[in-house]
DNA sequence: GATACTGGTATCCTTTGGGATAGTAGTATC
DNA sequence: GATACTACTATCCCAAAGGATACCAGTATC
């Protein structure tokens, strides 16, 4: 007896076709780098410019100075971010984006996009019922 | 005396200017239904057509039963998927992405192209060593 | 009768992510 | 002299994420 839909069928035909495994992975492999809560807001913000510490706290909103040195380390090893150290006293420190940072513009760009037209849909949901 | 660097001083101009705090907010209403490892190669993954449990379970490599029921009935609360059950004996379960997945899909694009390259770039660095 | 497949549950456990709070040295400001 | 700002670090703690393993009924296959 036949118990395979033809739907289930159609798409494993497809997902081998388009190198399905290939994007599933091509996605962990991003996400690997990019998980958590706070690196996309982290990029997105740098992405207007360079910022100091404390700055880039106050745009990010609620983050807590371990979590943001963290994930600050987090980004200079994987080379998306430079920390500059200026000799003033006391010390100013800024954190710029490096040029492979920039790559992910459009990544960011969608899922910046997205998600204000994801809240958007939720407030009207909510008045709607 | 001036602390402040034009660096940062720039950057929050720009970012006042750009409305950065509605990005960053956007980012991470976006990320608030889609973080985790999973959320993202799991829609991935339905976009080729809907997909039985163990199908999922094979093209997202080594993810557990337990995780992926979790993350089904998430997505299945947000309106991503739904569950279709065929009264076959037993019984057949497919995972279908409801039409508001599809505005996801240049984001998915991105970021899978995104991980692609960055897999490349990775490996090249590797040799280049 | 043994094995395998489906679509899951149940239980246990470890890891991590991340928040709260406090504190630091060095300045500048009132 | 008290307070505030910067750029953190240190410590503690909790909840959630997610993995490992085992198991289940129902059916088909060998």
């Amino acid at each position: 007896m036949e118990k395979e839909l033809e739907l289930a069928d159609n798409a494993r035909a497809v997902c081998a076709k388009l190198n399905c495994a290939e994007g599933v992975s091509g996605i962990r492999d991003a996400l690997y780098v990019l998980s958590g809560k706070w690196k996309f807001p982290l990029i997105f913000a740098l992405s207007q410019g360079p910022m100091r510490f404390k700055d880039i706290q106050r745009s990010l909103g609620d983050i807590t100075p371990k979590v943001l040195t963290k994930e600050l380390r987090e980004l200079e090893l994987n080379e998306f971010v430079v920390r500059n150290v200026f000799p003033t006293s006391p010390v100013t420190v800024t954190y710029e984006l490096m040029p492979y940072s920039l790559t992910l513009d459009k990544v960011l760009l969608e899922l910046k996009d997205w998600g204000i037209q994801h809240r958007q849909r939720l407030v009207s949901n909510r008045r709607g019922n």
